[in-house]
DNA sequence: CGAACGTTTGAGATGACTCAAGCGTTGTGG
DNA sequence: CCACAACGCTTGAGTCATCTCAAACGTTCG
């Protein structure tokens, strides 16, 4: 069942079985593509919407001198650009962090089933607001955390989801992302990511190898990004129990300190 | 007709009359709130949405030390928290910048008129989109742009927002914020928000004088913040021709520079 | 008149950036 | 099969943007 993770592990309106089966009959095409293709392009005219079923994918604008910053960064389930649906264009590019299997749905047909069916329309327009609870999430990470507690927030959320459909244990997963792209995730450089993932495997907060996150002190990473799950909407949040705690000094300020 | 502004000036979807009556009919209720009053406290199970009549309303999380970082600012016509109503919690806090009239709209309501009208709910998630594409426009200033930027930034989007719904000629417009409140937007301190407001002012880019914004050089302050309104969908862009041009060199670097 | 508030300015500290060099792995073509 | 290019990561040295702390000023308001 390819629309299985949707809304997976969330709170509120797990999909029921009729509507993953209407999801998944809108689905013209399963295609794979590679790690670092763009598959869409900010300002282009969509016919469909994307919903991924394996990998990593990347939103992100570009600034003027070609610098990206990431807006979201998607997993298996995520339906990447649900609101190409009311809004026909995307403010952003759409790229592949790491190979990836997507899903088109045209949005003729995403018309015709949520005009029939309420209840489905209003799990997808959830969907579209939990991507934006994630945004001001992301906002928040940008605009009041500085470099250590930016990487340990993205790296508590980025788990939290895996863990939520069922793609990893608690405290260690799978993240094909270079030390660069964690920087145009958190607003640093790939330098300065290089030197905050020294200071967290120093610290034995978390290690990141070869794309492969190991969090030791869950609750130390918790509390250095103030990770708050709670935007997440998530059934069972990972509990920070089921790692071993320490105390690690917190540290914030106004302005991106 | 207090639904008037909803949506105006945006590209897609302004409502109908049939519609704009309809979502008034869901209005229970109209209240004035004092500047700097707390609306809508995180966490808190909701049983009603926020229209903005008139004034400034902000949405912002506190991180563990009581600072506070905005998620945004909505003007009149804006639906506050619309996603309240899939949702029914909010992730972070809504309080008033300025005084302000807000119109409340039970839940229970609004769920019988999307119900009942399938194109209306579209609209409205329309609407709850075109919050998530200002995030993104937020998750890249604070990501990609110095501090002079960040400013020219959050002006040029707020005039051409104040403009769209008529509130505004292009280039002028009043916004009740203190220069520490433009920092909480911006991830700045006040003091050095202060600095930057000197920089634009000795280049006669833009002044904030008593919560009076003039831009003097649209364009300059258009490539300083790197702003391309797009994201905002509206009918009649301010254009930067009504002003008077004058270059300014750009400003832009990995990592908030 | 004094308190509160918002703003301005200075001086010094510091976090993150830039530039640069070097290292290890991987992949490729001669 | 080796050599070399490409890539990602690491580290050092020096710079710069923004922060913190502090003091002072003007307005507003009680």
């Amino acid at each position: 069942m390819l629309t299985r993770k949707v809304l997976q592990g969330r709170k509120i309106s797990p999909l029921t079985t009729g509507e993953q089966a209407l999801l998944e009959g809108t689905i013209s095409e399963v295609r794979s593509v590679a790690a670092r293709t763009v598959l869409v392009r900010k300002g282009v005219e969509l016919e469909h919407s994307t919903l991924l079923l394996k990998g990593l994918l990347s939103r992100h604008v570009d600034d003027r001198h070609g610098q990206r910053q990431f807006v979201s960064v998607h997993l298996a389930g995520d339906l990447v650009d649900i609101h190409a649906y009311p809004m026909k264009r995307l403010d952003h590019d759409v790229a592949a962090l790491s190979d990836a299997d997507v899903a088109i749905m045209p949005l003729t047909a995403l018309k015709a089933i949520t005009e029939a069916n309420p209840e489905l329309a209003r799990k997808l327009w959830f969907a579209s607001l939990l991507d934006a609870a994630m945004h001001r999430a992301w906002i928040f990470r940008l605009g009041r955390l500085d470099a250590v507690g930016r990487v340990c927030h993205f790296f508590a959320e980025t788990g939290a989801r895996l863990f939520a459909i069922g793609a990893a244990p608690p405290g260690r997963f799978d993240l094909h992302m270079t030390q660069v792209d964690v920087g145009e995730a958190c607003g640093l450089t790939g330098v300065h990511v290089s030197r905050v993932l020294k200071l967290l495997r120093e610290g034995d907060i978390c290690t990141f190898k070869d794309g492969r996150v190991e969090i030791l002190d869950y609750a130390a990473m918790v509390r250095r990004g103030q990770f708050d799950p709670s935007y997440l909407y998530l059934e069972i949040p990972p509990d920070v129990g089921v790692l071993n705690a320490r105390s690690c000094s917190s540290r914030s300020g106004p302005g991106p300190p």
